[in-house]
RNA sequence: GCCCCCGUGGCGGAACCGGCAGACGCACUCGACUCAAAAUCGAGCGCCGCGAGGCGUGAGGGUUCGAGUCCCUCCGGGGGCACCA
């Protein structure tokens, strides 16, 4: 292994240089390769380690993942390997703390920029995709990290899409039960939809009464085939229907809410957005709205993503209030202030809201003139509102947010606790997807209704008490609770909270409400009119009935098709339907197959699934990607992620032990992921109940880019600092200006690993990468500082090996006392550091330690190698090279970090601070174990400490042994 | 508008529980080595001051023997949500 180096610095062949990091970086990743280094084993199965053996019973299994990448065609730039870096240092440093480390990576390789690209190149997207993929792999390769390789996979592959698909069909098969009983005491799992007819049809549980066809009192026997299926349909938690979703002709497809921006373009592209109702897969992921906020008190992950999520979802608790409308039909509002009712004056129904589909013929009395806006009737009025309201976009609802327009119905509705009519009128302030799509409105205690009160003239009542002066807005705060009184029911003098519960109690024994819980998540819609993603597993029956297709039949694999793009329409062209590339191949699409009743001809889905399917489940798949048999073994499952597993403690939900990744994903992927995870588990199939234990957001790495005076960006690698440019920087001898923000090649500001490797090696990289500061933070990219993390390799390397000779310089005899004392120091605070994952500040502490070695006349090989194992997580190659030059012959993978001695972390003096008045003024060397009355003695009789004194008297001496005096003057 | 996070040398950052502010690195200055340069090694490096010393963690106030750290107000930066009843 040790031979001479070829490319060499002048006169010193075995310096550190980026020549010979090259060489020792590239031996080891093949040396690695070769032996299988990285290789985890499972406790049963086909994977084994490097040496053919199951998992150590002994050792604790550590799961730890990244969100992994997208194969883009663009290559990596030095911010994108952070992340990456940094799971690889925690991995290798509990592997060598002695757990089981599970740590591969994957690709996720279906998706919109690969079809572009695709289309561009007029290329397969597989064809690109793979392509891309085998360039990461290398660029990757070359930072040297401990991945499995056994376990990579990408999620186009035909054996991961049989998965995706089987999952899909397990959701489609699935129901969720409300009352039924889990496994951790809570209510409310899915179920299998063969279990929900079996309960239909032996009258075990009421048949819906909102299916069509299903009339009152009928039974299962009383309903045809095709009711039956309606029925059984609709309770799906995969299931098609005709609702408004989001299409955007410039993209062709529509979109989940979580891809629309709040100003209602798409996330991808930034096209306009319309809502068109649509037949469209979705998942009923309103389901498990309870348990994925509840849950989120159960996993280790940033607040901020809690709280996104816990927003994303919205549950709101209020109540349901039903208002007679004059005229027999009823308007029914969900409301968080049910103590306010008293103080509504009007109401209001979104647009869409059904109540408008029959108005009073006209105007009633009272109406004022601003309420009608000009027309001759209520149907006029309301038709005109609807049209307009319809033809907005969302772009402009978003710009019109707090500018009230509505219009007067014609309804009159009646306060169900004092009687009184309330005009109804309609607003697209009031939206139909959230709540009932109606509202009670209090102008007194909302400021959304009191601008619409101020608006259209209409009365405000307060509830709430308020000081003297305050001003005759809406009183949204605490306080004692004013008119609300009835005959039967009185709320004046409660707080807010009390007069909440008194009213719906009243409320609900009149049968005119309940308490309620309403949430702001919306299900998810699960089609897109795309090529390049998993097919959907069902076909169609002549009556367009879907069928879900058996296993046998997974994975239905993508068709050939003369152009892999949507059909695209001018982005602002509303009207435009959406037309999959799938239904292109009619071979394809129409199929004769025998699911049972003899051979028929079907029609397949030609949607296929968001991007987002294939990263649901794939830290599932990592703990045996060949699975065959199940989507995951149980006993695996157990292993690696199981509730109680490894660190974790017994009463844990379970989940990947460290997940780390950009926090952009905080509602996509991790809602979706958790979702999935939580079905499979109802179902039987893992018994973790969340997939990611631990979540950790790495930070970006970000640079400075410049432009020159026409504001056209220059290479920022040619920009100079010029003391005589007004900028401070010029380029081409001309100012530029500085700006800071993302990495990107418009900008001119790409770093490449590559270049890296060649200019310092992967070690400094890594080195560098993880000492510029916490992780979990931004920071700006600065090439000339990379030369630090190098010169600390050199003198590292420079404690072991004789840069002339390549000969060991290590001395064999015992370490001083001084010595020891910082080594297990050094132990000590760098195992707290890893453990927190501050590897920026544990690599501090081996800088100093390295340099204290430095100055010693050779250093003890005692300390060298405990030096280089605790290197070894963050500069891997470089430590195997020294630890191999040592003379051990297993890599340094396999060896134990080190344990700090606690012998030696006893200091036999401490340097006590001595203060007056809380500043220093002087210093003394005492004994650990000084008593209080020997510091103050020693205190009052300080120099420093009297001169600082002048004379005073001492008030008080506030000792803290040993480390602290504070002397307070009177 | 609402919610959350963050403001420390020329720069990235450290200071974990309220107890020596500025670890470590970059840049910079000086010195050694060298014909010279690079590399390397050594020393210095918050600000003001010749000095003793004074002042310093966005600003102001408070709590405390003692505040970068806790509390209040404000300023600045970043992020999330945004007519969600």
């Amino acid at each position: 292994m040790s031979q001479a180096p070829t490319t060499t610095s002048d006169d010193v062949p075995f310096r550190y240089t980026a020549a010979l990091a090259e060489q020792i970086e590239l031996r080891w990743q093949d040396e690695w390769e070769r032996r299988g280094t990285y290789f985890t084993p499972n406790p049963s199965g086909h994977l084994t380690d490097g040496e053919g053996r199951h998992a150590d019973p002994a050792a604790r299994p550590f799961y730890v993942m990244d969100m992994f990448p997208y194969p883009s065609g663009a290559g990596l730039h030095v911010g994108h390997p952070l992340g990456y870096i940094a799971t690889d240092v925690v991995g290798r440093y509990r592997r060598m703390c002695g757990d089981n480390v599970l740590h591969a990576l994957a690709f996720d390789a279906f998706g919109l920029p690969a079809e572009q690209y695709a289309v561009q190149t007029g290329q397969h997207p597989r064809t690109t995709t793979e392509a891309n993929i085998a360039i990461m792999q290398r660029q990757l390769r070359r930072l040297g990290l401990a991945h499995d390789p056994r376990r990579s996979f990408a999620t186009i592959d035909p054996d991961y899409v049989r998965w995706t698909q089987w999952i899909f069909l397990q959701i489609y098969g699935a129901w969720y039960d409300e009352d039924a009983v889990r496994a951790d005491g809570g209510r409310g799992r899915a179920r299998p939809v063969a279990e929900l007819a079996e309960e239909y049809a032996s009258g075990a549980r009421p048949l819906p009464a909102d299916v069509e066809g299903v009339t009152p009192g009928a039974t299962w026997a009383d309903l045809d085939e095709a009711t039956r299926r309606r029925v059984v349909d609709s309770r799906r938690l995969a299931y098609l229907s005709h609702t408004p979703v989001n299409w955007a002709p410039g993209l062709g497809t529509v979109l989940a809410n979580e891809e629309v921006t709040a100003d209602g373009r798409s996330e991808r592209g930034n096209f306009p957005v319309f809502q068109r109702s649509l037949r469209q897969w979705n998942m009923r992921i309103t389901a498990y709205a309870d348990r994925l906020t509840d849950d989120l008190d159960r996993i280790d992950w940033p607040e901020k993503v809690k709280s996104m999520q816990r927003h994303w979802i919205g549950r709101s608790t209020g109540a349901r209030v039903r208002f007679a409308v004059q005229g027999g039909s009823e308007v029914e509002v969900f409301t968080t202030r049910p103590d306010t009712l008293f103080g509504a004056t009007f109401m209001v129904v979104a647009p869409e809201h059904p109540l408008l589909d029959e108005v009073p013929a006209a105007w009633p009395d009272g109406t004022h003139d601003v309420w009608t806006g000009g027309h001759a009737s209520p149907a006029d009025a309301v038709t005109a509102y609807r049209a307009e309201a319809a033809a907005k976009t969302a772009v402009e609802r978003q710009q019109d947010a707090g500018r009230k327009t509505g219009v007067f119905t014609g309804h009159l509705a009646v306060n169900p606790v004092n009687g009184a009519l309330l005009p109804v009128f309609t607003a697209d302030y009031v939206l139909m997807g959230y709540g009932t799509g109606a509202i009670m409105a209090v102008p007194g205690g909302d400021e959304r209704d009191f601008a619409f009160a101020q608006a259209f003239e209409l009365p405000v009542v307060h509830t709430v008490d308020a000081p003297e002066g305050a001003p005759e807005g809406a009183r949204t705060g605490d306080g004692v609770v004013i008119n609300s009184a009835n005959d039967e029911i009185d709320l004046n003098g409660l707080t807010v909270a009390e007069a909440k519960d008194r009213v719906v109690a009243w409320l609900a024994e009149r049968g005119a409400g309940e308490k309620t819980v309403t949430y702001r998540l919306r299900d998810w819609l699960f089609s897109r009119q795309r090529y390049w993603g998993e097919p959907f597993p069902i076909v169609y029956d002549e009556d367009d009935n879907p069928i879900a297709l058996p296993e046998s039949a997974l994975p239905v694999e993508l068709p050939d098709v003369p152009d892999f793009s949507p059909r695209t329409y001018d982005p602002d062209d509303a009207d435009s339907e959406p037309e999959p590339p799938l239904g292109r191949n009619e071979d394809w699409l129409y199929v004769e197959l025998d699911l049972g009743d003899g051979p028929r001809r079907y029609r397949r889905d030609a949607n296929t699934m968001p991007n987002w399917a294939g990263s649901c489940w794939y830290h599932l798949r990592y703990l045996d990607p060949r699975a065959e048999d199940a989507v995951v073994d149980p006993e695996l499952e157990q292993y690696w992620l199981g509730p109680g597993h490894g660190h974790q403690d017994a009463s844990s939900v379970g989940g990947v032990d460290l997940y780390v990744g950009g926090v952009e994903h905080a509602v996509l992927h991790l809602l979706y992921a958790r979702f999935w995870h939580k079905v499979l588990h109802d179902l039987g199939h893992v018994r973790s109940a969340e997939p990611f234990h631990t979540l950790f957001n790495q930070g970006y790495i970000q640079a400075y880019a410049y432009t020159d005076e026409r504001g056209v960006y220059v290479p920022a690698a040619e920009v100079v600092e010029d003391e005589a440019s007004p900028t401070g920087f010029s380029y081409a001898g001309e100012p530029a200006h500085r700006e800071y923000g993302k990495i990107g090649k418009s900008l001119k500001n790409v770093v490449s690993p590559d270049e890296m490797y060649d200019a310092y090696g992967a070690d400094t990289l890594r080195v560098y990468e993880m000492s510029m500061g916490p992780l979990d933070l931004s920071r700006p990219w600065e090439t000339r500082a990379v030369v630090g993390a190098q010169r600390f390799l050199q003198r590292l390397w420079r404690n072991v090996v004789d840069e002339q000779t390549g000969e060991l310089v290590v001395s064999e005899e015992a370490p001083s006392t001084e010595t020891l004392r910082l080594l297990h120091r050094t132990v000590a605070d760098v195992r707290e550091d890893m453990e927190a994952m501050r590897i920026n500040t544990a690599i501090a502490k081996l800088i100093v330690l390295n340099n204290h070695l430095t100055t010693l006349e050779r250093a003890p090989r005692a300390a060298v190698e405990a030096l280089v194992t605790m290197v070894a997580p963050v500069a891997p190659h470089i430590a195997d090279e020294l630890w191999h030059r040592l003379g051990h012959e297993r890599s340094v993978v396999h060896a134990r970090f080190p344990e700090a001695d606690p012998a030696y972390l006893v200091e036999d003096t401490v340097t006590c601070v001595l203060q007056v008045a809380g500043k220093v003024r002087g210093r003394a060397e005492v004994s650990p174990s000084v008593t209080e009355d020997e510091l103050r003695a020693l205190a009052l009789a300080d120099a420093g400490v009297q001169r600082a004194l002048d004379g005073r008297d001492v008030r008080t001496v506030i000792v803290r042994a040993p480390k602290l005096v504070n002397v307070v003057p009177a």
